[in-house]
DNA sequence: CCCTACCTATCGCGTGGCAATATATCGGCA
DNA sequence: TGCCGATATATTGCCACGCGATAGGTAGGG
């Protein structure tokens, strides 16, 4: 009932994911929680004890806003990507394509090994 | 002094950069670090405190082998993968394919919505 | 009235990157 | 001879964070 991937590969971009998530639009934590389901095609089953903290932190960094709402039918905490988050979903997804890159030709010579041999 | 990548970043896919260099053929620790940050372009610095205790964990699950090695000049230790590690990192890739498409997905919409905006 | 889904929160555990530190060998240079 | 920087391996303690477990509350249906 865990994640798919393995939490240390989630450890990179978890708050990529988040805030690219809050950059399409504001929402609360459960349904942020099936959004990022969806867009992972059920790959990312992101748990409460890990997305609640983690919300609390991007909240501590002033990268995300919340606010209690009570108009929406049930009583839901609503989160709001703030100007300094949407600075830090720029940088972040800069360095994760660095990174991806670098990992990609280090194992690029791999792959044609593979390709050769059995 | 530290790494040019994140902590965070680098747990994914440490065992992944090592089993990779070490497929290309063995080698010991120090030179390993070397070859980590050429074939990085400089970018992956890895620590001594990340490097040893990272390989004394392969060799604990039979990834990797090693044999200490006093001819070639200096007493060094050799590390060379096994039939195991090598299995591990066709798996390891195979998830870290998984893993990047999924979250280049989930970026994708975020990229489009920057080009059209300012 | 219970049961399931919805919704937020916190605690404790384990993992692992990293700085700091220790130790030892080697080559060069004064 | 003595010192120093590069080479080489190892360990310790710190800290961040994903995760399982647990808790507590609301809403709607059978």
């Amino acid at each position: 009932m865990s994640n798919r991937f393995g939490p240390d590969l989630l450890r990179g971009s978890l708050d990529l994911m988040v805030l690219s998530v809050l950059a399409h639009g504001s929402t609360y934590g459960y349904d942020l929680q099936q959004k990022l389901l969806a867009a992972s095609n059920e790959l990312v089953q992101l748990q409460a004890g890990t997305l609640y903290p983690l919300l609390h932190r991007l909240e501590a960094d002033k990268l995300i806003r919340s606010r209690w709402e009570a108009s929406t039918g049930r009583k839901r905490k609503w989160y709001e990507i703030t100007a300094a988050g949407k600075q830090r979903l720029k940088t972040q997804t800069a360095e994760w394509d660095r990174y991806v890159a670098c990992i990609q030709s280090m194992l690029a010579p791999i792959r044609s090994t593979a390709a050769h041999s059995a």
